[in-house]
DNA sequence: TCCGGGATGTTATAATATCACGCTCTCGGT
DNA sequence: ACCGAGAGCGTGATATTATAACATCCCGGA
């Protein structure tokens, strides 16, 4: 991601927080920023250990906290799989995605409002759903 | 499940097992015993604290191991989003399986070789999938 | 017998995540 | 201006989940 996309999603992120009613504060944009400068998941510690360059502050709590916050308006997902996180440059409030996720250079599309097989037990009523999918993307495949 | 559909269940892993040239050791079985009986998915230190009723043995590494070896057999699955466990009593060799989770009561459905919607990047070639599908049973629906 | 590999035991520690408390803002009401 | 409520955050402690590293045991084949 460029330096210049990096700065709209974060102005496109403050747009749709702020239409939700919620602010996007210095640390929770901060956090926004690193996940989203990273080129594939980025594990909760190391958001930590970025966030501190001086001493001090920069606890656990304070990035978990940012995270959920950034999950919840839809600007971050979590990889479960991995305990891992990725941007999502495209918020939405819907909460689910559908990830492909390269094991090779970590790279993670997202797709969305995927019609997942009726596949569903009769009467089950779905409200979260967990589609994360590992593989080779293109250019590892075939680089 | 039944006392009696569980031994059938056990006897069955074993027979797979041997199928594959494997051994479904005492504390390989127990492990699958304990997670057969739960109703819904368990978290590794329940079965931790399961299997020590008398002093020493049982620290984590040996369950872990165990369920390693369950997983990769295919008679267990890994809740990726609960970070737990749930057992698949008709053990099959394909990785990966589609769960549907019922938040309230924790009963866990698993459904086989769905048609997943042809979402992927082109070229993408999926080696593993995480499908967890969280919601309301009918059952609990209803009730 | 001796070796080799798989399985397990054991100690320690790493990695991930949450709790509980208190402080400081800001904002709206009075 | 003053107060009170609530959001956000800092901080210390701790809970939860998982693995590393090495020792030991047991069994089967050479």
């Amino acid at each position: 991601m460029t330096t210049d996309s990096l700065i709209k999603a974060l102005d496109a992120a403050e747009a749709h927080c702020l239409e939700r009613g919620e602010k996007l504060t210095p640390v929770r944009k901060r956090v926004l920023e690193l996940v989203l400068e990273a080129d594939g998941p980025v594990k909760a510690y190391d958001l930590l250990e970025a966030l501190k360059p001086g001493p001090g502050s920069a606890k656990p709590p304070t990035v978990y906290r940012a995270l959920d916050f950034l999950m919840t308006a839809g600007l971050v997902h979590k990889v479960e799989a991995l305990n891992a996180f990725v941007g999502c440059s495209h918020a939405h409030d819907d909460g689910g995605a559908e990830l492909y996720i390269c094991s090779d250079c970590g790279n993670v599309e997202e797709r969305h409002g995927a019609p997942l097989p009726m596949n569903a037990p009769a009467g089950f009523v779905i409200q979260r759903s967990v589609v994360e999918h590992f593989g080779q993307c293109a250019n590892c495949r075939t680089g």
